[in-house]
DNA sequence: CCGTCACTGTTGAAGTTTCAACAGAATAGG
DNA sequence: CCTATTCTGTTGAAACTTCAACAGTGACGG
């Protein structure tokens, strides 16, 4: 027979606020430096951050939603905001002909640089200034055992169709 | 002369990494669970669960903002939706005829009883069943410590010239 | 009393995200 | 070859949040 739901223990509730608020805080807190500062959305900042680290700053959409954890429609939205802005631009791609270019264009990479400072500050202000190189370590011990059931659940993924597994055997190179 | 930013370390960047896929995969996977099996987003769930947690079941609009860590704009909206659904009422404070409380109603209680056990079963999986006892007091340490900086930044705040403490002995000391 | 300022909450528009439906292209199977 | 299915990305509408402006009320000082 079931018991019904096992509901947290005192501590867990503890916790469970205290991260709440403090992921709460924090992701409006990144959101509005950077809405003041630079003109753009967290959300759109990452994309930004993730075409800039990878060789010829291009990326397949929809490898860009699987690294930003947004879903390919979120990504095509945002995409052409930023196209418009001139911060990105759109590519065919040659090998196969489903699938779109995002490339960070030299005013995407120049406005990235100017909202990186201002952003990093943010993130040391608000989170790394306030804890021990021993509380960082056991904060990614934290969260990538997180990530386990989070990656494994289809339901827990932006796109429903999408499989636990990445794509696999890489398709496109690029230029 | 200026250094320029610091930039995180490669531990500080991991556990950055971990950190951001982690919150960003575990509300969405919150938001999700609750449309789906319950037909609100997570921001109104978390609505009715302070105000089920209160007694009268009753909060003035301004502290359901401070307590939900949102601005009084969304709480305006959100309780507008919430109410035309049924789940919450609107009543006039006669003490001050400024403010306004938002009370649970007997549907807004049975709808969140309802939805609970889905909502904790989903934190459980995708949170407490893969961390420690012991993680869980770090996890708890932790946000406590990003919660120092975050409540004192005035630009972490919602809304600007909010009061830091909520229902603080101190309240609003300010010259 | 009056004027000024702070506080509370609402409103409408603009921006962002989600959702469902869609189209084009690759893939697998008969 | 032909068809069905899957993959990739886009689109428009609806929902949610943010932002700026606003109205009503209370508090304070002259």
């Amino acid at each position: 027979m079931d018991e019904g739901p096992r509901w947290l223990t005192d501590d867990e509730q503890a916790a469970w606020l205290a991260f709440r608020a403090a992921t709460t805080l924090l992701d409006g807190a990144l959101d509005r430096q950077l809405q003041r500062e630079a003109g753009m959305p967290l959300a759109y900042y990452q994309i930004l951050a993730m075409l800039s680290e990878v060789p010829g700053r291009t990326l397949r959409m929809s490898e860009l939603a699987d690294i930003t954890q947004s879903s390919q429609s979120r990504i095509s939205h945002a995409v052409a905001r930023l196209e418009r802005q001139g911060w990105v631009r759109r590519r065919p791609c040659q090998d196969d002909r489903r699938s779109t270019f995002a490339e960070l264009t030299p005013a995407g990479m120049t406005a990235l640089a100017e909202a990186a400072p201002g952003h990093v500050r943010t993130v040391r202000q608000n989170m790394f200034d306030a804890l021990s190189a021993e509380q960082v370590g056991q904060l990614a011990a934290i969260c990538h055992a997180m990530l386990g059931p989070l990656t494994a659940d289809p339901a827990a993924r932006p796109v429903p169709g999408a499989l636990p597994g990445r794509p696999g055997p890489a398709g496109c190179e690029r230029d």
